[in-house]
DNA sequence: GACCGCGCTTCCGCTGAACGGAAGGATGGA
DNA sequence: TCCATCCTTCCGTTCAGCGGAAGCGCGGTC
C-alpha cells in the first residue's frame, strides 16, 4: 500500500537520537518492513551513501546524506550566516547559546554553542521541545500565524517543572509581552536549574524565522543582564540575512 | 532501469550548495526524471519532510531530513563531542577553526566555527575538498590506510596555487613528516593568502577519526606558535571520544 | 561434533504500484 | 488575445518491487 518513496524516508526515519546505530532486523522492525525488502532498500541506501555500515555491522547515517541535508535552509543554512554572531554573543555571556526554528507546533534546535564550562543543558542539534516551555519556543509562538498559536493553546500543555506555564490565557499574556518588548524570558520552564532569554530571528521580508536565546543558570543571575546582548545579535543576525541572497521562507 | 530508491536520492542530490533552491523543472532536469515523475515524487519528498516548498514555488531541502541526518555520526554526532573544545581553541587563538573527516578520496567539512573578525576562507560546512591541498586533508591522508594512500598519490593531483604539493615524492615525505610531529602544516596550498595547521582527531580505539586545523592568515604569522594549542585541542576530543559511549567506526 | 537459534542474504514468480506520454490548467509577458 | 513556460492531473501498460521461503554463517549449548 504505501509508496517506495515513503517506505525510504521510514527507513531513515527509523533512526533516532537514543538508537542511531541499528541492526538490519531492528530497522525493519522500526520500519516496519519484512526483513527481505528491509535488506534491498538499506542495501541501496548504503550503496548511495545514504546509510553506513559501521564495524559492528550495524547501520547508521551516513555522510553523504548529511551533506545533502546541509543545504536545508533553516538548518545549516541559516546557521552558515548567524554562527560568527553566536560566536560573538558566546564570548560575552559565555553561556549557552542556542538557535532554533519553528517546525509544526514544535521548536527544532539548529545550533547549540557552549564552551566546556558552561552549564550543561539537555537541548541538542536537531532534537525538538514543545513551543511553551522554551524561551525561543515563546518567541516563535508570539510569532506565529494566529492560527497555529489558537491550535498550541489550545491542545493541553504538559507540565515540565512547577514553574511551566500551562495555563492559556496567562500564556497569552506572555506572549503579547513577548510581542511589545521583543524578548522571552523563559524560568525554570523546562528545568528548574536553568532559564533562557530569548529574541526574535527575522528573515529579509520582516517575517520571524528563527529564535535565538542564551541560557543561564537560575541561581541569582539577573536575566535582564542578557536582554541587550541577545537583542543586539538577534538584530543583527536578521540584518546579515537581509543582506544576504539566501531568502528564507 | 533504476530503482526507485536511488531515483529518490537522485532526487535529494539534485540540490547543490551553488543551487539549494530549485523549481520543479530544474529538479527533474538535474536528476532527469521526466516531469511527471518528478512531480509524483517531489510531491512525495514534500509531504514527508524532505523536501520543502518556499513561498516561491521553488523547493529546498527540508528540516525534517535535516534532523534525520543530524543523526550522521561523523556528521553532527562528531560534532557535538568537538564543539566545547573548538570553542575555546577559537577563543585562543581567534582564528578559523574546522572540523573534518575523510570520506573517499576527499576532506568532507563537519564543522567551521569564526567570529566575525576572522580570515574568510572558502570552505564551507558539508562541504569536500582534496586530501593533498589541505591540512586537515594530509593529516587524513597521513593515517589513511596505505592502499587509499597510494591510490590518492596515483591519480593527478591538482594544482590551486604556486605552492601546491603536487609531487607524489615530496607529498610522500610531508606524510612521514604529519606521522611523525603528529601535526601538518599546509602552507598557501589551497589559497596563498592563507595557511593551516592540523592535527589528528583519534577514535576510542585509536584510529584517527577526524582532524582538526586553525586557519591563520600567511603573512607573517609563525604557524609554529598555533602547534600546542591545535594538538592539545586534538587530544582533548580524542579523550572525550574515548569517554563518550559513541563509537566512530 | 551435532544441534539449535538467530540474524543476514539470496531466490524467484506474482502483481499492483510506478511510470511517463499526453492533455489540461495557470500564470505572466508580449 | 496569443503565446510561452511551468505546473498538475489522468490513465493504460508494464516491469520493478515485493515478500515468503529456503539457504547460509556464526556462536553458543549440550
Amino acid at each position: 500500500m504505501p509508496t517506495v518513496t515513503a517506505r525510504v524516508l521510514d527507513v531513515l526515519a527509523a533512526f533516532s537520537a537514543d538508537r542511531p546505530r541499528l541492526t538490519l532486523s531492528e530497522l525493519a522492525a522500526r520500519a516496519g518492513l519484512p526483513l527481505s525488502t528491509a535488506h534491498r532498500l538499506v542495501g541501496e541506501l548504503t550503496a548511495w551513501g545514504a546509510l553506513e555500515r559501521g564495524d559492528d555491522g550495524r547501520y547508521h547515517v551516513g555522510l553523504r546524506l548529511w551533506e545533502v541535508a546541509a543545504l536545508a535552509p533553516r538548518g545549516l543554512g541559516l546557521r552558515e550566516t548567524a554562527m560568527p554572531f553566536l560566536e560573538d554573543l558566546y564570548e560575552v555571556t559565555r553561556q549557552n547559546v542556542q538557535l532554533a526554528v519553528l517546525d509544526g507546533t514544535e521548536v527544532v534546535y539548529v545550533e547549540r554553542l557552549a564552551g566546556r564550562s558552561s552549564v550543561h543543558v539537555f537541548t541538542r542539534v536537531g532534537g525538538r521541545l514543545p513551543l511553551h516551555a522554551t524561551g525561543v519556543g515563546l518567541v516563535l509562538l508570539a510569532h506565529a500565524d494566529p492560527g497555529l498559536r489558537e491550535r498550541v493553546l489550545a491542545a493541553p500543555l504538559r507540565r515540565y517543572t512547577a514553574k511551566t506555564v500551562c495555563d492559556p490565557a496567562e500564556l497569552r499574556r506572555m506572549l503579547a509581552d513577548v510581542r511589545t518588548t521583543g524578548v522571552a524570558i523563559s524560568d525554570g520552564q523546562i528545568e528548574l536549574i536553568s532559564l533562557s532569554v530569548a529574541a526574535p530571528v527575522r528573515g529579509p521580508n520582516g517575517d520571524v524565522v528563527a529564535a535565538l536565546s542564551v541560557v543561564v543558570p537560575s541561581d541569582g543571575t539577573n536575566p535582564h543582564s542578557f536582554v541587550p546582548a541577545v537583542r543586539a545579535t538577534a538584530r543583527g543576525i536578521s540584518r546579515a540575512l537581509a543582506a544576504s541572497e539566501h531568502h528564507f521562507q
